[in-house]
DNA sequence: ATCCTGCCGC
DNA sequence: GCGGCTGGAT
């Protein structure tokens, strides 16, 4: 039986939000500022990774570029060492990515509108409204999977309802004028409340397990490689012969994904691996 | 084994 | 729409 969202239950059900928020708050660093660029490091990072594995890469991250223009001018392999432990080594770059472009074509200001920032590198459709609603407190409804999985039990829908719908239902219940506390309660809510566990809704997001796969080696020769100037192929080839899929694969998803250069080396030397140098 | 403030290319 | 992409925690 679906909830009616008519008024009274839309308030009764912000009221037990903000309830539960007053009580309950997470402190995070980036709580603490409205700088748009902060924020959207901060989100960036967020992306599928638990909010307390970010705190001190976040802090580390402002220490070291603390603005767009120190990013966009900074050397892959110092934002990568910067990244090393929070996953999906890509965001990092894209990230770096965004700084270029919004240096060359928004002055070096993180533009404000959903749909400007939209058109940058990492940030999709709940990324781009997250950071307008965070930093500048816009009235848009930001569906992460905490949010997704409140309204689909608070409001006892179907988990297959298209997201869309979910979409719109968000929209219904945002707390127009708090959208930063409301956003940020209902983070709180589901993620120490309502958790996935608790509710069995399952995540839209479904992965392979880690431990051998593709992936996992993927991390690990991005890793030597961030570490060391250059790596032979050949060395890696013996190092890797465990894996499964060949050690070429892997390199030509990096080189694909414009992490990783591969050239010839010196007097015939063989190949020669390093992380992408303009 | 499953999840975490998703995004991108196909 | 679907698979690939990380790593740490529970």
């Amino acid at each position: 039986m679906t909830l009616s969202l008519n008024s009274r239950n839309i308030e009764r059900f912000r009221q037990q939000i903000f309830d539960f928020y007053q009580l309950n708050r997470r402190s995070f660093p980036w709580r603490e500022t409205t700088d748009r660029y902060a924020v959207m490091v901060s989100e960036i990072m967020l992306q599928q990774t638990q909010a307390d594995r970010v705190v001190g890469k976040f802090l580390a991250w402002m220490d070291t570029f603390p603005d767009t223009e120190t990013l966009a001018s900074a050397t892959l392999r110092e934002v990568l060492i910067l990244w090393s432990g929070l996953g999906y080594n890509s965001r990092g770059q894209r990230l770096q990515n965004c700084a270029k472009v919004i240096m060359e074509r928004f002055d070096g200001v993180v533009p404000a509108r959903p749909e400007q920032l939209i058109t940058l590198p990492g940030i999709g459709e709940y990324t781009c409204r997250s950071i307008p609603v965070f930093a500048d407190n816009l009235d848009v409804a930001a569906v992460d999977t905490n949010i997704r999985r409140i309204i689909i039990h608070e409001f006892s829908l179907s988990e297959d309802t298209p997201k869309r719908e979910i979409q719109s239902v968000a929209e219904l219940l945002l707390a127009k004028g708090r959208s930063r506390e409301w956003h940020n309660a209902l983070m709180d809510y589901g993620s120490i409340n309502l958790t996935s566990r608790r509710t069995g809704i399952r995540s839209l997001t479904k992965q392979s397990k880690f431990q051998g796969s593709k992936r996992w080696y993927r991390g690990r020769l991005l890793k030597e490689l961030v570490a060391s100037e250059s790596l032979f192929v050949e060395e890696l080839e013996e190092k890797y012969g465990d894996c499964p899929w060949g050690l070429q694969g892997i390199i030509d998803g990096l080189v694909r994904e414009g992490l990783v250069d591969e050239d010839e080396g010196l007097n015939g030397q063989g190949r020669v691996l390093r992380i992408r140098e303009e």
